[in-house]
DNA sequence: GCCATACCTGCACGGGCGTACGGGTAACGT
DNA sequence: ACGTTACCCGTACGCCCGTGCAGGTATGGC
């Protein structure tokens, strides 16, 4: 009852090991760190947008009718999936006559595309048996 | 007219570029290897959970009171977070006496741990100035 | 000029996610 | 034994997200 609870009642203001809860908070990532982080990756955490960067970090550009046809996907979809990605910077549209070519960004994260999109993609050919 | 439309009566059925697509086809991940990835990716992408993540990736051991302690977040919101982990196999707890510590699984896929906690992290530092 | 195409926008609907709350169980202290 | 502590579970609520439909704009072909 020392310190005010943070939430519910009281958590418990004894911590249980006072010396690791330290070296985490010394070492944690803050809330706002972590908020932009967790936007960046719930962009990825889509099957359609994360198909649609796939996609075009191999063939470097793709229209959006094609890029539909590719994912098997509705052009509504892809188109929205096109809009979040445009509007967070990852992608751009360039447009030649009447059809729009996407293609990643050039200052696209390149610890994203190297390790989200190349390395990561690894996992989801070998089920990683989460449940058993 | 000659392949079937995807939906909305005919994406387009004259592929602007056709070897493109197909090339995009070829490689592209399926929509279940695509569902897998981003149910992964969707446990990152929310910021307590992450934080519960790269908490547990740097002081290896933590009970939940303490855990809610050094994330400043409420005991609800961490247990929520700590079960669903938990029920995806990220995390496991281990009673001692009426407390139950969390750490990261044996079998924690090595590349999330490597690529998104650690390397990731950096891009939560320096904002990726999406938006200008 | 006219029509079809390629894409975008706005709106409405359904579903899933995260939080807060109440209540429950097991363990420790006295 | 009794009360407290630490955690878990189930429920209810609110919110955001993704999809589909309808309509709009601009470009290219005829």
């Amino acid at each position: 009852m020392s310190t005010d609870a943070v939430a519910r009642g009281g958590a418990h203001d004894h911590p249980v090991d006072p010396a690791r809860v330290a070296a985490a908070r010394a070492r944690l990532i803050s809330s706002d760190e972590a908020q932009r982080l967790t936007s960046l990756l719930s962009l990825l955490a889509d099957p359609v947008r994360a198909r649609i960067l796939y996609a075009l970090d191999t063939v470097e550009e793709l229209c959006v009718g094609d890029l539909a046809l590719a994912l098997g996907a509705s052009e509504d979809a892809v188109g929205y999936g096109l809009r979040i990605l445009r509007t967070a910077g990852l992608v751009v549209g360039c447009r030649a006559g009447r059809v729009v070519f996407y293609r990643l960004t050039a200052d696209f994260p390149q610890p994203l595309r190297e390790h989200c999109l190349r390395r990561l993609v690894e996992l989801s050919r070998t089920p990683p048996d989460d449940d058993f």
